[in-house]
DNA sequence: CCGCTGACCCTAG
DNA sequence: ACTAGGGCCAGCG
């Protein structure tokens, strides 16, 4: 990955993440270097939250919740977008066992 | 420069 | 499943 600004590898990641799977702030923080700051990424988000190319309803914390979902047009909204991904829920949290997926760091 | 804030995460109880 | 405390990095007043 080059080295870009914050905010760019942040959505350089999150754009990388397939449809129908989900992944997490942690795992993305660690993949752009800044270990224990997973806020930091969804801060970046929250600063594109409206960018329709950047799918940041796909990023969910490591519980499988989706914390982000209040900074949407409805609260609902996220989770209805990853169902109709077909992405499985468990109560209130995503099935993270079957749609998780990490990023991989490559040029 | 200081202090507050935050779409988080870890550990402990 | 719950709460509480500490750490984390970048922006903003």
């Amino acid at each position: 990955m080059p080295d870009k600004d914050f905010f760019e590898k942040v959505f350089w990641i999150v754009r990388q993440i397939p449809y129908g799977k989900v992944s997490t702030y942690g795992h993305i923080g660690e993949a752009i270097g800044l270990k224990s700051s997973a806020r930091m990424v969804g801060w970046a988000l929250n600063s594109v939250a409206g960018d329709l190319s950047i799918p940041c309803h796909r990023v969910v914390n490591r519980n499988g919740e989706l914390t982000g979902k209040r900074y949407f047009a409805t609260p609902d909204m996220m989770r209805e977008m990853l169902e109709a991904e077909g992405i499985e829920f468990i109560g209130e949290h995503v099935n993270m066992e079957k749609h998780l997926w990490v990023p991989s760091i490559k040029e």
